[in-house]
DNA sequence: CTCCAGAATATCAAATACGAAATAAACGAA
DNA sequence: TTCGTTTATTTCGTATTTGATATTCTGGAG
């Protein structure tokens, strides 16, 4: 990367080719896991509260009951993609999530 | 899946075992699909406003200049985790930028 | 105690998303 | 027009996520 281009990340508020930009990475990073969990959480609850077990949460989202565990568990292997997609079958409303994304 | 259990879906709002489900994950997947494209425009807002290029935010989340495209097309072959997490990285350090101004 | 439904954990191969690289297309400046 | 920059598109080998299955752990009822 030139000059001209690291002055242009800088002055957008990036420090480059140091420390900073891995810290950078660990608080994403970190927002990004908090916000699973979070989610995960909200799944779990949403699902007792309907009287669902694992299996059969895991029949409507044509998924299995191993994954809804780990999802429930805030397991790192789980999608963001596969959890949305499970709080938009509970009918959780898409306005619910978008609060909860950035 | 036996009577009880249909009965226990059927009392929290599910129909099953007929075209109803399918009607019900064509409706998740709808809505999931709008909130990536809705992120993903977001998203190429977001950096354009800030000036930087496809190659430049790229670096910043360490991908390419190709899935950058892609996200900001609404590529289906793009997962929610990469939107989010690119998404975090642009607001983070829009609160980084904040905290420098007067 | 035993039994059993529900939940957690481990493993696997198939599907999918990934970064990278190359190329094409779009767009403006010289 | 040509040239340089930015973005869109395609391909490819790799890495991650997937559903499924089997097994283990947990806790409550009998």
């Amino acid at each position: 990367m030139d000059v001209q281009k690291q002055k242009k990340l800088e002055a957008a508020g990036w420090k480059i080719g140091n420390a900073e930009d891995f810290l950078e990475l660990n608080q994403v990073e970190s927002s990004f896991i908090a916000l699973k969990i979070a989610l995960s959480q909200h799944l779990k609850t949403r699902r007792q509260s309907l009287r669902l077990t694992q299996k059969e949460f895991a029949g409507m989202i044509h998924s299995s009951q191993s994954r809804v565990a780990k999802m429930e568990a805030g397991d790192p292997g789980v999608s963001l993609d596969l959890l949305v997609k499970s709080l938009l079958t509970l009918k959780t409303s898409q306005e619910d999530i978008e609060k909860m994304l950035p």
